[in-house]
DNA sequence: GATTTTATTTGATCGAGATCAAATCATTTG
DNA sequence: CAAATGATTTGATCTCGATCAAATAAAATC
């Protein structure tokens, strides 16, 4: 791994506050992972071997049922994914594919549990990423319960937007037909969803997206700091 | 507080291996407060002053957005809520009411990050505690995503027919109003996905229900580890 | 026990979003 | 560059679930 990738995973929250040897030890057993697009690296229901995390590219995690699949999120660097499951010792609970060509940490989950057990600064960072990702997920659950499939579009919009910079100008990171899944809703209906928001400033371009009435969209999205602001 | 109800509280995961000497001090400190049905405890938004402990009784967490609301999830006795509001000293995102008389016990959130800094067993069980809440949201998500109503009531269904000792015959313990946000639908669809699982053995009589044919119900429910299992 | 009040069910209708089919547009590959 | 593959859009239709309205049932209150 260039030093330059471990300077940033050093910088995660998860291991800010690590001690030093600690940190080297776990660096140097893990080992960085480069995947072409559409791989599918870890698959629901399996047992937790390894922590992951995205180092480059994009990774998205879904799950299945039935004949039906979904979108759960979608990981871009520099993040971990599937904490809860090495904490736990348990299997996935969902499957992980990469979006882009990737590079991917693997730390093995016996080596996680075993810098816990002997750094405390450890313990601390844990608890304040899984308390953020609880939270990521009730939001994510009031996104989809409290709101129509329009009105979840323009607040990623609008959110997105703040995102890059707060230019009236975006560009959409993940390619329709998974953004569509993200959002809970298929290609079709998100392809009209657009169409709908087209009276309220929403120029499309391919991936290029204008926003040329804000206010407008704003007061059709009604975005609210406890589902859409990811510091609350 | 009873001597009993404090038994219950230490036999919770997240007190269980806590020091003798730090669970007295939690306990020396919060207070068991008992309300009447309905009575909202807590509101999204507001600070995340204590943690709270339901000891008997049920709460409700709901979230309002524009103006819907939703039901997020019922606890029940013995269990906390919010732990990651008051971990993250942030907001609430969820508000709580009782859905019937209940007792919480209340301990200020500053003495729970003030033990969280001495005692090492119970950052493990935060950890722990976590964790587990945080699969808990993912397979209701799963649940939301990845199924109808009807098959969401039939799961419910047969999760609490197992809860209950598996014996065919299941109390409702949440009124069906309070079941059918639960379950992410209305109060009407609720009735009228009993209906839809009458030809499946399902005998619906006030909050009694009786599963007369298991096999057919778990066909049409498909029964699934990765959301249904609560201890997977 | 009669009267309210609240919960549940039933019926009719509406709307959001899914599905199926096909056209168009973009990208990749030979 | 042309063929082929994949992504996106559009149209038509269908299904699920929401909403509105009203009836019925059950509980709580006087």
């Amino acid at each position: 791994m260039r030093d330059g990738d471990q300077t940033l995973v050093r910088k995660l929250r998860l291991f800010a506050d690590m001690e030093e040897e600690n940190f080297a030890d776990l660096m140097q057993i893990a080992y960085l992972q480069t995947f072409p697009r559409q791989v599918q690296l870890i698959t629901e229901g399996e047992a937790a071997d390894f922590l992951h995390i995205v180092v480059s590219g994009a990774v998205e995690l879904f799950a299945r049922s039935n004949g039906r699949e979904t979108t759960m999120e979608v990981v871009r660097p520099v993040a971990t994914f599937i904490l809860a499951a090495v904490l736990k010792d348990a299997v996935y609970l969902m499957s992980a594919r990469t979006l882009e060509k990737s590079s991917v940490l693997l730390i093995p989950a016996e080596n996680i549990r075993a810098v816990m057990a002997r750094d405390q600064h450890f313990d601390k960072a844990i608890i304040t990423e899984l308390a953020s990702r609880y939270r990521a997920v009730v939001k994510a659950q009031k996104d989809l319960k409290l709101r129509t499939g329009v009105e979840r579009l323009a607040n990623y919009l609008l959110r997105q937007e703040i995102e890059q910079g707060g230019t009236g100008h975006l560009v959409l990171p993940i390619d329709k037909r998974t953004l569509a899944g993200r959002l809970g809703m298929t290609p079709e209906n998100l392809s009209r969803a657009f169409g709908t928001l087209k009276p309220y400033g929403v120029a499309v371009d391919g991936a290029e997206i204008r926003l040329t009435l804000p206010d407008d969209l704003a007061g059709l999205a009604k975005p609210n700091p406890l589902i859409d602001d990811p510091d609350v």
